[in-house]
DNA sequence: TGAACATGTGAACAGATATTCATATGAAAG
DNA sequence: CTTTCATATGAATATCTGTTCACATGTTCA
């Protein structure tokens, strides 16, 4: 993997010892990796000002009805939106406080209201 | 896009009105989109312990110098890390708090600490 | 039951992405 | 200056992903 370069070995055990388990690190890229595309980025910023029907946000987002449907099911998987239906609607609304918290500071991240470390 | 389906023209139009902007949406999905790899999240994990040079985290993440130095550019980029030279090594850092808000809160997500909304 | 409608699903494809290999850059020590 | 070492960069590639199209599912109402 790697041929020779610079390694501490006193700082790679450090780490290595106090690392999370795999199957969270998994988890977190997960929820990361759905959180990052703009479409659902706009379906959660839709659904956080009301609940909404899978024709409501495809015209919205101006996908498809099916585009939409498909990355609702992904969002569903991963505990961001929930459902509910009422005759022949189905309306999805946010499921967790967490994902608002999180695009929260997302955007303070982005908008540079930017807590800088260490100077 | 959408043929026929259901579409309550308010709610539609409500959502729309109290959108935010498309740069902010483009630019939270792409923070989001880099931290939905577990290299990386493994890198911020690392580097949130210990700051560490190229080698270190080429030793812990187990893939090339190289691919760790593309990772690297990417999250520096999105200011999610920073470098400081000394002599011949670079040492990366955590550049902003922010993001390890967000790396906890979606760990709170994951390991079902879950905050349900509305039941 | 059957027609109409809202949503879900699978295949397909264009475009993005993570990684590696080979090589370039740039600092440091001889 | 030359060599050595740590890191950066570019090309190439296998894999993944977002979207659409065509169709399936399941609910309502006549």
């Amino acid at each position: 993997m790697s041929n020779k370069c610079c390694v501490n070995p006193e700082n790679v055990e450090l780490v290595r010892s106090s690392r999370l388990e795999d199957g969270v690190i998994l988890d977190v890229a997960q929820i990361f990796k759905v959180l990052g595309d703009p479409t659902r980025i706009r379906i959660v910023e839709a659904l956080r000002i009301r609940e909404l029907c899978v024709g409501d946000l495809s015209a919205l987002m101006e996908i498809s009805q099916s585009g939409v449907s498909h990355q609702l099911r992904v969002m569903k998987q991963e505990r961001i939106v929930k459902s509910r239906r009422e005759g022949k609607m189905i309306y999805y609304s946010l499921d967790d406080a967490h994902i608002e918290a999180l695009i929260d500071i997302a955007i303070e991240h982005v908008t540079h209201q930017g807590v800088r470390k260490n100077g």
